[in-house]
DNA sequence: AGCACGCCGACT
DNA sequence: GTCGGCGTGCTC
């Protein structure tokens, strides 16, 4: 206890100048910190080192002024301002911001998802004692330890201090010391991370004196002779080779005879990508060159809006794409692309980087955190103008974005199923406002939200026709499974109907290549036991674990655990276990049956993970060595299969009978996803769709290749039931090991919303009911679904929710409502 | 997100 | 009997 010190002067007390931070950190809302005199006010998404708990995180300067101060506060002081200009712009945070209210989520996780985790991090804060530690004595021995280490040993980081005293109460230790102002963390210590670099040398005029210096040393004028001879700026790996060493080019730097400069180190876009492909100006076609103009006249007025590009697989939605992008650029403006999954990424960069070279970056999972950084930083600096990338390049960092694209825009991948559960859909239209700029979403089947904001004006509808001649659309034909007969011991079910193997085998006949799509890896989604009914229930979901033949598991797909498949039912004795229904492994054994000789490939989850994985078995059927690709959904996304003319879809009825009320839209995308992978020029394709229901309504539109018509029963069922597009919802979970915990949580949420009088503000409550997984990884799950006319009165009910002492999981705009 | 505290299984 | 699992709570 130094304090406290006399005012140095009368000068009257300048009030304390406080800051809001947005810290990469769970903290609910924006801490606040207290700006110590002898630092800068920093704008607005400027960097700067806050202390946090026991440790040091970088932050970044938020919006809004917290005063007053709420009562607790707690008030520790900024140690650091890295940045006079802003990091990112106050318009992005906005955004962060923004999106994180709206998903109930905290700041920094959003944050977390914007900004490479690498430039957000900085090193170990180092801890120091202060002069007022010399003879102080704490009184808890922990903390007496931790001050007598850094007192003998000097500064030291929590890594070091917990190899040496043990890693227990640490934190606490280092911050009663913190608080006390017997440690500190020295500001000099703390820097902004920053992302790769690369380095790259210049030959400069020599100075006077120089001269003199390297008359003395041959081999650095060698060196320099031979960089300066390039008449460029050489990298470090090239100045290496004609033979300088680091220390050699440092001494060159000091004496003035190079030049240093450093930029970030950017990613081999072709060793992600593969090689760009050529992207040939074409002709535009009237519709293709009509929907580039309505774009450019929007990127022109700077207003932001919306669009809804329509057309089917092949119909040329990219290049309005590369129209649209053209056009931006054009205008000095930047692009940003999204797609569902990074398995789309190759094709597109290819294309764009053909359209675009040295312009275009990804961002995307696949890359390390330095690569990461290095591209982000890149996109921010200006040096490209396109970036490409899944759902988290909605928050690509270029400063003068002028248009968002989003592909597959109806793609429920957009929706981030794990927190922060947001819609890069949703931020895209945010952010487009935010920026003035033009958001174009393009889909062959736009999801009912699309296609009602489209009736409604909300979006601006542009079709692209089929191209005649370009691609035929796939015939779609139903192949009805109740007048099919099933083989003895599959319990009534069909696999390979008698007209499905017909199709194929026409299409081998020919000479050409098919699809199977089951959407269920492993040999049979169960193993019954005939006597007792034991069907290997998991023992911490509620599920039937799947049978896989391989390895010969039974394996929970929720939670990954395993079970060896047993000789006998180990509840009754019986040795008759059965696989009831069919998995892509079964599926294989029965394709070789029915197609003796014909050469095929499995794609799923599980062949995915194998050496070669998917790019290996792609490869096999793009090559031709596979004459059929049997697997998961993962077969009828994107991928371009010139030969490929028939597609079966096994087992449309396990999407269209899932407990979801988007079941429906999903099997009239995925059938129609399916006809777009099939057939090309004067070689039709034909898809084979097996279902009990050929008269479902999904299926009958499916087959017409109507999205008009799908849409108009569909969204009658939505507005009758009141699903989105006409309500907004928000789900709620709330999760325990005991059931009876869990359906108390969401009671008591029932109760907070009726008492907070929730119903005369427009929200129905559903539930509480268990979710339709009752139990997952051991924990049960029950609960509320809300629905409203509005979204304003769902970001209050989310509000009390997640106020409450058990609060819920909350999803707001659910993709799934398992 | 870290990080620490707190209550139930497999081991010295 | 302890070590350690991750469930839960806190961080301005």
């Amino acid at each position: 206890m130094t304090e406290p010190d006399p005012p140095e002067a009368a000068a009257p007390a300048a009030p304390p100048r406080r800051i809001a931070v947005l810290t990469p950190t769970g903290f609910p809302g924006l801490p606040v910190y207290r700006l110590p005199d002898d630092l800068p006010d920093p704008p607005v998404g400027a960097r700067l080192a806050v202390p946090f708990g026991s440790r040091v995180v970088t932050g970044l300067r938020a919006p809004g002024v917290p005063d007053p101060l709420p009562p607790g506060t707690v008030e520790r002081e900024v140690l650091a301002v890295f940045d006079d200009v802003a990091f990112l712009p106050e318009r992005t945070i906005d955004v962060l911001l923004r999106a994180a209210a709206y998903y109930f989520a905290a700041p920094g996780e959003l944050l977390r998802t914007g900004v490479p985790p690498r430039l957000l991090s900085i090193g170990p804060a180092r801890f120091a004692s202060t002069r007022a530690a010399v003879g102080a004595r704490p009184a808890d021995p922990r903390a007496r330890e931790v001050l007598d280490e850094l007192l003998t040993s000097g500064p030291s980081d929590a890594a070091r201090l917990a190899e040496r005293l043990g890693p227990r109460g640490l934190g606490t230790a280092l911050r009663s010391l913190l608080d006390s102002g017997l440690v500190a963390v020295p500001a000099e210590t703390l820097r902004a991370s920053r992302a790769p670099q690369a380095r790259s040398y210049a030959a400069r005029p020599l100075p006077p004196g120089a001269v003199a210096v390297l008359a003395r040393r041959p081999k650095a004028r060698g060196v320099l002779h031979e960089i300066a001879a390039r008449g460029r700026p050489v990298s470090e790996a090239e100045a290496r080779a004609a033979g300088a060493t680091p220390a050699l080019l440092r001494s060159l730097v000091a004496l003035g005879a190079l030049a240093v400069a450093e930029e970030e180190r950017a990613a081999d876009l072709a060793a992600h990508v593969g090689r760009p492909r050529p992207s040939p100006r074409v002709v535009p076609t009237a519709a293709q060159a009509e929907a580039a103009a309505a774009i450019g006249a929007a990127l022109a007025a700077g207003s932001a809006t919306s669009f809804l590009l329509e057309g089917v697989t092949g119909s040329g939605k990219t290049e309005v794409y590369l129209l649209a992008l053209e056009r931006a650029l054009a205008a000095g403006r930047q692009g940003v692309v999204l797609v569902p999954e990074i398995a789309l990424v190759p094709a597109l960069v290819g294309r764009l980087s053909g359209r675009f070279p040295g312009r275009v970056s990804i961002l995307h999972s696949g890359l390390s955190d330095g690569e990461r950084a290095a591209e982000w930083e890149r996109a921010r600096k200006g040096s490209v103008d396109v970036v490409v990338g899944p759902r988290s390049a909605v928050f690509a960092p270029l400063p003068r974005l002028g248009l968002l694209v989003v592909d597959e825009a109806h793609d429920a991948s957009y929706k981030q199923a794990e927190a922060p559960r947001y819609d890069a859909r949703t931020v895209a239209r945010v952010r487009a406002h935010e920026e003035g700029a033009v958001l174009l979403l393009g889909t062959a089947t736009p999801a009912m939200e699309q296609e009602q904001a489209a009736r409604d004006g909300r979006l601006t509808r542009l079709v692209l026709p089929e191209r005649p001649g370009a691609r035929r659309r796939a015939d779609v034909e139903v192949v009805d499974l109740r007048e099919e007969e099933a083989r003895p011991g599959d319990h009534g079910r069909v696999l390979l109907a008698a007209r499905t193997r017909q199709i194929l085998k026409d299409a081998f006949d020919r000479g050409e290549q098919a699809i199977l799509l089951l959407n269920r890896r492993g040999f049979s989604p169960s193993l019954l036991c005939r006597a007792c009914g034991n069907d290997f229930r998991c023992r911490s979901c509620s599920v039937a674990r799947t049978y896989h033949r391989r390895g010969e598991r039974l394996l929970c797909h929720y939670c990954g655990d395993v079970l060896r498949r047993p000789r006998a039912c180990p509840a009754c004795g019986s040795e008759v276990l059965m696989p009831v229904g069919f998995g892509t492994e079964r599926l294989a054994e029965r394709f070789e049956e029915a197609f003796p000789g014909i050469p095929y490939a499995v794609l799923d989850r599980d062949a995915a993970a194998r050496r070669g994985g998917a790019a290996g078995v792609l490869a096999d059927f793009e090559s031709g060595r596979a004459r059929a690709l049997l697997g998961t959904q993962m077969v009828a996304k994107g991928h371009d299969f010139p030969d490929a003319t028939a597609l079966a879809v096994l087992d449309a009825d396990a999407i269209l009978s899932f407990p979801d009320f988007r079941s429906a839209e999903r099997t009239f995308q995925l059938v129609t996803q399916a006809a777009g992978r099939v057939g090309r020029g004067e070689r039709p394709g034909i898809v084979a769709v097996q279902t009990a229901r050929p008269d479902h309504e999904a299926i009958r539109a499916a087959v017409a290749q109507d999205h008009r018509r799908f849409a108009e029963g569909e969204l009658r069922f939505r507005r009758a039931f009141g699903y989105p597009p006409f309500s907004h919802l928000l789900m709620a979970l709330w999760t325990a090991k005991e059931q009876e915990r869990a359906l108390a949580g969401a009671r008591a949420g029932r109760t907070a919303l009726e008492a907070a009088g929730m119903a005369s503000s427009g929200v129905r409550i559903l539930g509480p009911a268990p979710a339709p997984l009752e139990r997952l990884k051991g924990l049960y799950r029950v609960q509320l679904l809300l629905k409203a006319d509005a979204r304003e009165p769902l970001a209050g009910a989310g509000v009390l929710l997640a106020g409450l002492p058990d609060p819920p999981r909350l999803d707001r705009d659910p993709q799934s409502l398992l």
